[in-house]
DNA sequence: CCCGATGTGTGATTGGCATCACGAACAGCC
DNA sequence: GGCTGTTCGTGATGCCAATCACACATCGGG
């Protein structure tokens, strides 16, 4: 089956590739098979909003291929990126299960595809599948410890280049048998690197030239090699 | 009955004063005599440490008096304070249902009382009652809700005097026919307001200064007068 | 292939806030 | 009442990152 933005449409949960490691897709055969049924899947475009900060809840979004962006805005339009989500991720589900309004944007970051779950039906689910429930709850609390852990990168790590290095290092697998340094492709543009860190587009910018001058990371195109993770560790604790 | 300190000892959750308006207060008669018999409760004095930021979480505590703040420290030192709470929150709930690390440290404000329930008890009890679960829920979604409140709050708000209005506003009662100022005791030292806006103590004796100069607010002894709360929302939304 | 749109590098300038450094005010306590 | 410790006001200084400005690279589509 064959998509546009040349996707391969994943339309059955049961044979989908991520289907281990996520909520709503290491389940029991039945709940997979209930769940299958209640959703709809789309493809989308790159740009495009699953949902907006402020709208009420129309329902989950369990993203199955494609990277997408959350991020919230003040009225003058600053914003920051509170999250890339990746496939297996569900989207806006705090909002759908508690009735507020989304808290967050959630923009595809590239082409990709989704399912989506309507409020009604999932909670009609939910109460249908208790064990699934409780899975719910403990994502909630997930959740909620990640919102706190930007908090404290927004509010305790006070220079851009403390919170830079943290950035580098969450995305550094953290084998520690490292011996060779961690090579990852970067799709981020220094403008959304900058709305992750609470800083400048020409900040960040000058970050990358003043690391790459310490021999802490290299850039080969678009494949960012990390040099020196215990320097940037260093860097985070100072 | 008297306690140290000179309160009253509230040591029956069924005659609470405070029952009526919060998360295990206003339940069936049933749920909070179950409650009363697993709680156990204590006095404790200023400066307590209700339970510190990273330890294995041992239960919830209910506040019945007194105030406690909330905060999450970086290691050097630098703290900020996320939340106030007062007689009727539930501390450390989160944690307790998740059984990770309490994610902030909790410490007495002032003399005051709190009733303690161990997670087993707990776990136990909500088990037993569906719908508390439910209110459990809902609790938590709030808090996450709050959360990126504050997110918002260090990560889109730039400037300190932008926060400080902010949370001047949030202090003041928001009746929308105020015909005069609102007055409020201020119980907050400098260096407590400066940790809950991410700023130093100087620069909020400076905000105070400023903000008399130009008739935003006003000081008698320790009661503080907002005066003109539309220019402090101007100042929010700059 | 060209051309507009988007992204990137880097200099110059500036202002706001942290930091340091006091002394004054105030509170609690023997 | 006088002592000690906390809290508060305010000046002086310096630095770091935001802002503005502009040239260059890169990409993708017609």
């Amino acid at each position: 089956m064959r998509a546009p933005y040349g996707l391969n449409i994943i339309d059955n949960c049961l044979i989908c590739p991520v289907r281990e490691e996520h909520l709503f897709c290491n389940l029991p055969l039945s709940a997979v098979q209930k769940l299958n049924e209640i959703k709809s899947t789309a493809v989308y475009p790159k740009s495009t909003m699953l949902f907006v900060e402020g709208q009420q809840p129309r329902g989950v979004f369990v993203l199955c291929a494609g990277k997408a962006k959350l991020s919230t805005s003040s009225s003058e339009g600053k914003t920051i990126i509170t999250k890339i989500s990746e496939a297996g991720d569900v989207l806006g589900l705090n909002a759908t299960i508690s009735n507020r309004p989304y808290e967050v944007t959630a923009e595809m970051m590239e082409p990709g595809q989704a399912n989506f779950i309507a409020r009604d039906a999932l909670l009609q689910f939910l109460r249908e599948y208790g064990e699934v429930a409780l899975r719910v709850a403990e994502q909630l609390s997930r959740n909620y410890y990640t919102a706190y852990e930007e908090i404290r990168t927004l509010g305790l790590t006070s220079s851009p280049s403390e919170k830079f290095a943290k950035l580098l290092l969450s995305w550094s697998p953290n084998a520690e048998n490292a011996t060779e340094p961690a090579h990852l492709r970067l799709t981020l543009t220094h403008e959304e690197i900058a709305e992750m860190i609470g800083t400048t587009r020409e900040t960040v910018s000058r970050l990358f030239s003043d690391f790459k001058e310490k021999q802490l990371l290299q850039l080969k195109g678009s494949t960012l090699i990390i040099r020196n993770k215990p320097a940037l560790e260093k860097i985070v604790n100072s």
